[in-house]
DNA sequence: AGCACGCCGACT
DNA sequence: GTCGGCGTGCTC
C-alpha cells in the first residue's frame, strides 16, 4: 500500500463538544448526530461507546466525531456512555478506521463491527421471553439479559450444570446464551486452557540465531525507534522467520511497546500460539475467527486494559484497540486470507498493517517465502526495505523437485490419477520409515457427475456450478451454497443408468492410495474432515505421533507445517489453479507449490518433491521446481506491466447481485455509465459482464472491473458509484471491492 | 373486506 | 437491526 499518497486529513476534533456523530456497528448506514449532555462533555472522545435512542429503541453506538453543531434540528441526547481505558492511540485508530471506510467505500460502523461484532456493549433492552417460541423454550426464564449478566459476573469458571443450578434455567437456554456471547467460557475451555498452561511450564527452549538471522534482527532493531518504511522479510521456507519475529517482539516489549502479530487463518494453531507464549511469556491475547462472542470480548478487554501486550490473530486483529503499538508483524503476507472478500469492509489486513504503522509510527514487518508481487515490487521501487534470508535453518537444504508430465503418463497408458513415479517414491519412502505429504487442492470425490447417455451434468439448483460427489455420505454437495442431495442412481434427465464420476477430488485419491497400498495408514485433511472444532489439531497430532504414513490434504497442508520425518511431498494436479480466470492464477500456483515443497526435508537433506502436471513447461511450475522466486517475479511482473494489472495499475471490482436478473443488469449498466465518464488514457473499464460464478444461491451476478493508474480517479469514481448504490433497493446488492483478490 | 407476506425506506 | 407503510394476492 502506498501510504505516502494517503490523503487522510484529520479534522479538528477539539472544537466545542456539543454534538457527537455516532456510528452504529450494526446495519444502520451513515453517521447520526446526538446532543452531548454537560456531564459527558469532558469524557467523550472519538471511540467512546454511547447509548442512544434510534427509532424508540435504545442502541449502543460509537462516537466518531465531536462537533459544535449539527444541521439537524431537535437532536436527541446521549443517554449513557462507557468509559474505557485505551487513550493515546485511540485518536489515531479512529483516523485509521475513517481511512478504511473511505478507501474501501463502506460505512465506518462496518469497520467497528468487524472488531467488536455485536458485542461492543451487550444489548439489554429486551427480555429473553421474546425467544420462547422459535429458538428454544425460554418459558421458565422471565428475566432480562442484564439480570443474567449480573448473575454470571459472580461466577468465574463454571460447568453447564452449575449455571443451570444457580440461574435455574434450562440447558437449551445456556447454549443460546453461549452463542450470543453472554457466557464466555464453557467448562471444556477452562480445562483446555489449564492443560495448555501446564505444557508451557514444560518448554522454554532458547533460540540460537544464525548469522543471517542475527543480522536481520539487528537491522530491525535499528529501525525500530523511528521506522520510516515497512520491511519485507523475504526468507525461503524453513529459514526461521519466526525466530526473528520473536526476537524483535521481545525487543519491542522491553521498550514498553505493544506487538501485533498477524498470521493466516489456518496457521493459528495451538502449536503456533504455544511457540510464541513459551518465549514472550503470558502477555498474549489471541483473536481468531472460531471464538465465541464472549471469548472474543474477553480477549479485547484484556487488550484494552493493557493486561495483554501482544496480540496474535487473524486479519481482524489489525484493527484491535491496543495502545502504544511498537511493532506489527504480518506473517505469510502474500496469503489471500488477509483480504476480506465476503463482507464489508473488504479490507486487506496486510495493507491496513502498513497504514496503521504509518499512523501510529510502528515498525511493520511483512514476512514471506513467496512475497506477493505488490510487496516485492515495493522493495524494488524503494517503498519498502528488504531483508533476505537465503539459508535453511539447521543442516537442511531445499528439497529436490521432480516434475512428472501427466500427458506423457497417459501416452504410456497409465490413466490412474497417481503416476508410476510418485507411487514408486511413496513406496520407497514408507519402506525407509519416513512420512509423506500429498497435496490435491480439490475437495470431494469427483468434480462432476456426467450421464454417459445424454451428457447432462448434475448442477446445483441454486447456483451455476456443478455439484461435487462426496463418498462419505454418497451425496452431491454444492461447495458454494452448501446445498446437498442424495447422488442419483439414474440420470435425472434421461433415466440413463450409466453415470460417470469425472474429475479427481481428494477422496478419490484416498480410495486409490488405499487400494494400491492396503497396509498404509492415511490421514485425510480437508474442509470436510476438519469442520469439527479441534479436528484440525487432532489430525496434525496423529501425524506428528507417527500414527499415519501419509497426510493427504488440500491447501491446508501446504502452510507452516513442520514435520521433521517428512521426506516426500507429492502434488497431484499442480495446475488446478493455473488456468483460473484470474490474473493472479500463476502467482497463486507458484506460491502454493513453493510452500508445499517447503514441507519436505526440514531436518536433513533427504527431501524430495514430486509435482504432477499437464503443463511441465509452465514458468510458474518451473520456477517452483528451481526454488527461484526472482525468475518467477521477473517473468510475472513484465506481464502485469503490459496489462497494467497490480502493482502497476489499481483495480476495483463491482459486483451487482440479486434475484431479479433484469434489475441486476440495469443496475450494473447504470454503474458502467458512471464509470465511463472517467475513462481516458489512464482509466479503463472491463465489462460489464456476467460474473464467472453467474448465480450463487439463486442470485444473479454481474460484474465490472475498473483499472487505472490513478488511485484518486478510482477513488472518486467509486464514491459516485457508492452514492448511487445507496439509493438502490435492498434486494439488489452492489458490492464494491477495492484491490480485489477474488475475481470469480 | 381481512389478513399475511414481501418489499422498501427511514432512523439523528 | 427493526419498525411502519404499502401493494399484492389469497381466502372467506
Amino acid at each position: 500500500m502506498d501510504y505516502q499518497n494517503g490523503q487522510y486529513v484529520c479534522e479538528d476534533c477539539n472544537l466545542s463538544k456539543a454534538v457527537v456523530s455516532v456510528a452504529f456497528p450494526i446495519a444502520i448506514p451513515g453517521l447520526y448526530d446526538y446532543k452531548i449532555p454537560q456531564k459527558f462533555r469532558d469524557i467523550i472522545i472519538p471511540g467512546t461507546p454511547v447509548l442512544v435512542e434510534v427509532k424508540k429503541n435504545r442502541t449502543w453506538g460509537v462516537a466518531v466525531k465531536l462537533k459544535a453543531a449539527s444541521k439537524f434540528a431537535n437532536l436527541k441526547e446521549i443517554i449513557d456512555i462507557k468509559t474505557t481505558h485505551w487513550t493515546d492511540s485511540k485518536r489515531s485508530l479512529i483516523q485509521l478506521y475513517e481511512w478504511m471506510a473511505n478507501y474501501y467505500k463502506c460505512d465506518i460502523g462496518r469497520v467497528f463491527r468487524s472488531i467488536v461484532r455485536k458485542s461492543l456493549v451487550s444489548s439489554v433492552s429486551k427480555t429473553i421471553t421474546l425467544y420462547s417460541v422459535k429458538e428454544c423454550d425460554f418459558s421458565t426464564l422471565k428475566v432480562s439479559y442484564q439480570e443474567i449478566m449480573v448473575k454470571l459476573r459472580n461466577i468465574n469458571s463454571f460447568t453447564v450444570k452449575q449455571v443451570e443450578k444457580s440461574l435455574n434455567i434450562k440447558r437449551s437456554s445456556i447454549t443460546y446464551l453461549y452463542k450470543k456471547g453472554f457466557l464466555t467460557k464453557t467448562s471444556k475451555t477452562v480445562v483446555r486452557e489449564a492443560k495448555e498452561l501446564e505444557v508451557e511450564a514444560e518448554q522454554n527452549n532458547e533460540i540460537k540465531l544464525t548469522d543471517e538471522q542475527f543480522e536481520a534482527v539487528k537491522q530491525l532493531k535499528q529501525a525500530f525507534h523511528s521506522p520510516d518504511k515497512p520491511f519485507l522479510l523475504h526468507g525461503i521456507t524453513g529459514s526461521g522467520k519466526t525466530h526473528i519475529y520473536i526476537e524483535i517482539a521481545l525487543y519491542s516489549l522491553k521498550q514498553g511497546k505493544g506487538v501485533i502479530i498477524l498470521v493466516p487463518e489456518i496457521s493459528l494453531t495451538p502449536q503456533t500460539i504455544r511457540k510464541f507464549k513459551s518465549t514472550l511469556g503470558n502477555v498474549i491475547a489471541v483473536i481468531h475467527s472460531h471464538m465465541s462472542e464472549g471469548e472474543r470480548r474477553d480477549s479485547l478487554q484484556e487488550i484494552v486494559s493493557g493486561n495483554k501486550r501482544v496480540i496474535i490473530g487473524v486479519r481482524s486483529a489489525i484493527i484491535a484497540p491496543m495502545d502504544n503499538v511498537g511493532l506489527i508483524i504480518v506473517d505469510e503476507e502474500h496469503d489471500t486470507s488477509y483480504k476480506q472478500s465476503d463482507m464489508e469492509p473488504r479490507y486487506n489486513a496486510r495493507d491496513i498493517a502498513v497504514m496503521r504503522g504509518y499512523f501510529q509510527k510502528s515498525l511493520v514487518v511483512l514476512g514471506s517465502a513467496t512475497p506477493s508481487l505488490e510487496s516485492y515490487y515495493n522493495t524494488i521501487r524503494k517503498k519498502y526495505n528488504k531483508i533476505s534470508l537465503t539459508e535453511r535453518f539447521g543442516a537442511a537444504a531445499l528439497p529436490e523437485v521432480k516434475i512428472v508430465d501427466m500427458a506423457e503418463e497417459h501416452r504410456n497408458n497409465n490413466w490412474s490419477p497417481v503416476s508410476r513415479f510418485l507411487l514408486n517414491r511413496i513406496q520407497m519412502c514408507i519402506e525407509n520409515k519416513r512420512q509423506v505429504i500429498i497435496l490435491l487442492n480439490r475437495r470431494g470425490f469427483s468434480t462432476v457427475l456426467i450421464c454417459k447417455n445424454c451428457g447432462k451434468t448434475c448442477t446445483c439448483p441454486n447456483c451455476s456450478v456443478n455439484m461435487r460427489y462426496h463418498l462419505s455420505d454418497y451425496t452431491l454437495k454444492c461447495h458454494l451454497c452448501g446445498y446437498e442431495e442424495k447422488a442419483p442412481d439414474v440420470c435425472p434427465s434421461c433415466k440413463g443408468e450409466q453415470i460417470k464420476y469425472k474429475g479427481t477430488g481428494i477422496q478419490k485419491i484416498e480410495e486409490y492410495l488405499k487400494n494400491e497400498f492396503p497396509q498404509i495408514r492415511i490421514l485425510r485433511m480437508d474442509q470436510d474432515t476438519t469442520r469439527r472444532k479441534g479436528a484440525h489439531i487432532d489430525i496434525l497430532n496423529k501425524f506428528a505421533n507417527n500414527e499415519a504414513d501419509i497426510l493427504l490434504g488440500t491447501q491446508m497442508v501446504s502452510k507452516g507445517l513442520d514435520f521433521p520425518s517428512v521426506s516426500l511431498v507429492g502434488v497431484i494436479q499442480a495446475d488446478i489453479s493455473l488456468h483460473f480466470p484470474d490474473f493472479r492464477a500463476a502467482e497463486k500456483t507458484f506460491q502454493l507449490l513453493t510452500q508445499v515443497a517447503g514441507r519436505a526435508g526440514r531436518s536433513d537433506n533427504s527431501g524430495e518433491v514430486v509435482i504432477q502436471t499437464y503443463f511441465p513447461e509452465d514458468s510458474a511450475i518451473l520456477a517452483a521446481q528451481n526454488h527461484d522466486y526472482e525468475s518467477f517475479f521477473n517473468s510475472e511482473i513484465s506481464s502485469r506491466k503490459e496489462l497494467q494489472y497490480p502493482p502497476f495499475g489499481k483495480l476495483a471490482r463491482i459486483v451487482v447481485q440479486g434475484k431479479d436478473e433484469l434489475k441486476v443488469k440495469s443496475t450494473i449498466y447504470s454503474i458502467f455509465s458512471i464509470a465511463k465518464k472517467f475513462c481516458g488514457s489512464d482509466f479503463k473499464t472491463l465489462g460489464p459482464s456476467s460474473a464467472v460464478l453467474q448465480k450463487i444461491a439463486l442470485e444473479y451476478r454481474y460484474s465490472l472491473l475498473i483499472k487505472s493508474v490513478s488511485p484518486s480517479k478510482i477513488g472518486s469514481a467509486l464514491e459516485l458509484i457508492r452514492q448511487k448504490s445507496l439509493k438502490t433497493t435492498k434486494t439488489i446488492k452492489v458490492i464494491i471491492d477495492v484491490d480485489p483478490v477474488n475475481m470469480l
